[in-house]
DNA sequence: AATCTACATTATAATAATTCTAAACTGTTG
DNA sequence: CAACAGTTTAGAATTATTATAATGTAGATT
């Protein structure tokens, strides 16, 4: 979204007023080296963290819904319970740990690039993205009982 | 997960009693021909459909949790809002509408099959699975304003 | 067969996730 | 410096899901 901190012309920018929430938003979002995944709690928790006055839930939930509209967030659906959001918008694919409940991206070299052989008429293709399901390999670790 | 309607017998074997809610969820769900995808408001629509008593909505989540469990159902997330559920079970790929919300199956054909480069050690993959976005295809249709 | 008991099942009540909307705020115009 | 028209916030309401108390059922025991 930005390299340094002004986040101020950038919502400015998008057609958003830069509220002291978006701001703060802005920062512990974007204000990073590596994307990576969160889920509406997570980021809760991560405002409150770096903030004293807390932000309401509602708020947090539009201002990553504005975001998402206006294309720097991803909802990432893996679960029903959990929705996940991704700093990452671009279309890629997904390793996710069912023992830890991490989502991990997938490099461009990962996975060979998918051959879709069907086309439904009148349809177009938005995107294609795998997710790969991974647990513990148990099969050395003996259990007595 | 039966041919004719004995879901009483297969109930049982299964560890679960056949009780009339059981029972007439199997009929809904599983006495015919093809898989099918549905949320768990389509499945309380269909049984209110079909029989006068109504089975209740815990009752409803409960025995879908129980077949899934037990591996005659299986649990797709594509949006946050909704949690679609699969009377096919086996590992395949979807085509998602992004305009009707409708879920359709690929078939083993439709989509070649992935090539994962990426392991990550101590963990086994369990499954692979492609989701294709698609909307209607507007290029031709020419707005007026 | 009637009673007891342990467990399974149901469905109401509680909780968690998400959205609605009324009130507060801000920027613009006269 | 009002008045007004959005815009934004956040408490209230809704919806999805789960926890648990009440109910039902299949043996075991008499
Ligand atoms: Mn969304
Ligand atoms: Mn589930
Ligand atoms: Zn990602
Ligand atoms: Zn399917």
């Amino acid at each position: 979204m930005a390299k340094n901190c002004n986040f101020i012309e950038k919502l400015r920018e998008l057609g958003l007023r830069p509220t002291k929430q978006r701001v703060k938003m802005c920062e512990v979002l974007f204000n990073r080296e590596k994307t990576f995944h969160f889920t509406i709690n997570d980021l809760v928790k991560m405002i409150s963290e770096e903030m004293n006055e807390k932000i309401s839930l509602a708020t947090v939930y539009n201002t990553v819904h504005a975001f998402e509209k206006k294309g720097y967030l991803k909802e990432i659906s893996i679960n029903s319970d959990k929705s996940y959001f991704d700093t990452n918008t671009s279309v890629h694919h997904h390793f996710y740990d069912e023992d830890t409940h991490e989502l991990i991206d997938c490099d461009e070299n990962d996975i060979d690039p998918v051959n879709i052989k069907k086309n439904i008429t009148g349809k177009k293709i938005n995107s294609v993205e795998v997710l790969v399901k991974v647990e513990s390999d148990n099969q050395n670790q003996k259990k007595f009982n």
